[in-house]
DNA sequence: GTAGAGGTTCCAGTCGACTGGAAGGTCAAC
DNA sequence: GTTGACCTTCCAGTCGACTGGAACCTCTAC
């Protein structure tokens, strides 16, 4: 199939694909006889990892690396477990600093609801969430 | 006090300072008979108050919206409140996603590691969270 | 044959958040 | 007086993830 179609079907835009081949993380295709590049349908497995990749907060880097594992079939070696290490440290953290700050923010909606004329409140929670 | 001091003082590069003032984060302090910027004590607390502002996700254009608010020393009006509600909402998305991540990754590294010759499992795992 | 959609490469630009470097001034300690 | 740290402005660059646009080709429907 041809790019847009890929695009169309995995959900990326041509200019994007092109891109990512050009920075190396995905494979050039194969060509048709007028230069047009022609995609196999496993392209947009391919795609469709690159996408999930990227919503678990992996940069096209680190998709890159593990695509190189993955793409020679190989199990996780101790590098894949840092990269997944590192994330999973990371993201305690984003979670327990997202809670508090959910938290945070609807209490001060709620407060400036109830009491609409109270003053900077606003820039007194976000000096709250600062000091922790 | 002079740039440097605030910048260390407050934890930011005193090319960061000059850039946030050039964007209009930050007023223009009064200048020494040198040129010199002269920053009063409450500088710290205002780029403080931006630092605690970007930790909780919100960009230097949403800050300086806010800013704008405070600076007048006026109570959140609709236009404030609505940029806590967005953030809410998206905080709400953003921790179930991150925490779903996190049970997927958790997972993947335990099984990893019993399992050490199990073959592409984290690319099953992308897999996963990208067809949730 | 024509028009328009879709394709190609190449090169540069956008966005947001900085950051580097050039060219030069100021100041305090030695 | 000299040196080195710190300051100034200005202009452009970096990073990562794209995206626009120019110039041109290909193909299908009318």
């Amino acid at each position: 199939m041809r790019i847009g179609e890929l695009g169309e079907r995995a959900g990326f835009r041509p200019k994007t694909i092109r891109y990512y081949e050009q920075i190396g993380l995905v494979p050039e295709p194969a060509r048709l006889p007028n230069g047009y590049r022609d995609y196999e349908e496993s392209a947009i497995g391919l795609l469709r990892f690159v996408g999930a990749a990227q919503s678990i907060g992996l940069t096209l880097g680190e998709i890159r690396e593990v695509l190189a594992f993955r793409n020679r079939a190989e199990q996780p070696c101790e590098h894949v477990l840092g990269v997944i290490d590192r994330h999973v440290e990371g993201l305690g953290e984003r979670i327990r600093a997202l809670e508090s700050m959910r938290r945070d923010l609807l209490r001060l909606a709620r407060r400036s609801r109830l009491v609409p004329r109270r003053r900077a409140a606003y820039c007194h929670i976000i000096q709250e969430v600062g000091s922790h």
